[in-house]
Order: C-alpha cells, then sequence, then structure tokens
DNA sequence: GAAATCCACTACCATATGGTTGTGGATAGG
DNA sequence: CCTATCCACAACCATATGGTAGTGGATTTC
C-alpha cells in the first residue's frame, strides 16, 4: 500500500468544507476567489483545502492569468460510488432480512390482537 | 456543523485497514479477535482502529461473554452510495462530453487516412 | 509606472491519528 | 482455584491536519 489512493480520496471528502467545494465545483468550474468567497474562511486556508483536494486527483488546478482554475474529476467521484456500491449486496440483503423481521412482528401482532380482541 | 456526520464517515474509510475490515464484516460479524488475525498489528491497535468504525456508526460492538462481537451497518455504506450518486448526473455528463470528443477524434482520424492513404 | 488583485509560500500552534508498550479486568476451561 | 484467552484502558511518540498571521510574486488595471 504505498500509495493508498481510496484512502486519500476519503481522507480529502472527510471535511465539510471540500465536500462543499466539490459540490460548487460540481456546477462548473471556479478560481480560488470564487472558491474563498462561500466560506468565512482566509485565501491561505482554501489554497490549503483546494492543495488536498489536488492531491487526492478530486480536483485539477490551471493557471490562467493571474487566477488558478479549479476543475472537478469526476472519474474521483465515481470511483467512491463504485466502491460503495460493490456492497450493495450487502445492504439489500440485511434491508431484506430486516422485512424479515417486520413480517414477523406483524403476524406477532395479528396473534395479539386475536389474543386481546 | 457541530458534528458532521458523513465527514467522520469518511474519515473512518480513509484507511485501509479499516476498509478491510468493512470489507471482512460485510461477510458476516466477528470478534475483535477475528479481527485482529487478518492483520499484522496489535490487539490494541485493532480495537482503536474497531473504535473509530463505532464512532462513525459503521459498526455496532456487542458483548457475548468474554468477546466483543462486530456487526457492520448497512445504512452507514449505503449513505456513502447515496452521497456519491447525488453527483451521478455531473459525471455523466462530463463523460458525455467526452463522447463528443472522442468522436471528433476519429473523425479526424479519417480524415488523416485518407490524406496519407 | 503604481496600485490593486489573485495566489503561493513559510512559520507557527493545537489537536487528532497511527502506532507502540505495559497493564489489568472478565470470562472460559482445566 | 488457576491459568489462558479476549479485550479495554492509559501513557507515550511521531506525523498529518485545521487553522492563524505574515510576506512576496505575478498579473491586471488605472
Amino acid at each position: 500500500m504505498v500509495v493508498d489512493r481510496l484512502g486519500t480520496t476519503f481522507a480529502a471528502l472527510s471535511d465539510p468544507t471540500r465536500r462543499a467545494m466539490v459540490e460548487r465545483l460540481s456546477r462548473g468550474p471556479a478560481s480560488v476567489h470564487g472558491l474563498t468567497e462561500p466560506f468565512a474562511l482566509s485565501q491561505q486556508m482554501i489554497s490549503k483545502h483546494i492543495a488536498y483536494l489536488v492531491r487526492a486527483r478530486i480536483v485539477i488546478k490551471t493557471k490562467r492569468g493571474r487566477e488558478s482554475i479549479c476543475t472537478l474529476r469526476p472519474e474521483a467521484i465515481k470511483t467512491v460510488s463504485d466502491w460503495a456500491l460493490s456492497y450493495r449486496r450487502f445492504w439489500e440483503e440485511s434491508f431484506d432480512k430486516l422485512d424479515v423481521v417486520v413480517n414477523q412482528m406483524k403476524k406477532e401482532e395479528v396473534r395479539d390482537d386475536r389474543k386481546s380482541g
């Protein structure tokens, strides 16, 4: 595990500010300044957060004049989706079992009704 | 942002050992000892990792005699899936755009073939 | 050319985390 | 009862991270 890419991705997404940045960038590229405005954080801190997103390959930064334009990489988000969906069978099975339990409880209710009715 | 639940979840999943634990637990509950065996880590460290998963509500721990049984919470994984899937439109649009570019490149190739052939 | 804007780099601090070692409490089995 | 097993708790260390403040380099704009 020389470089734990998925781990870096999850770590980058563990901060609410960075997830808000992802949300913003999903609606189109933005400059560092543009990403600073919505938050009550210093420009330095925003740059630091962006650096984490870049390191996790979630965001790409390109210079345009004196501005740095940030673009979201769709594959990065899809990677997270793919990871979670690989457990889809697990949670669907669990919910099915829950259904069984709920149905069992409903039967018990009916029996209770019969007893008390 | 008193408690950033999704953030805690992502943070818990940012470690490869903990993701391996999730993978193991997706195939059924296990004791702390059972979770220790596959890894070259001390029992104390495993307990610490489990504690992070418990705090993130990804895992539930119940005592059974002298053992602690760990169970994976399906909803926790589904939460991650839901988050990522909320950007599905974004990455699918991006891939569509990529298709346009690729098709454009194919056309250019055809033109090149005509020129060089 | 001078000033303002956009941004990066550095130093610094507090806290969380990955990891170790040591220890002690329960429970299970002889 | 005695011992081995399963596990939690505490102290300790190094590093990464969220955050601050200060500074300086480019690029626009006047």
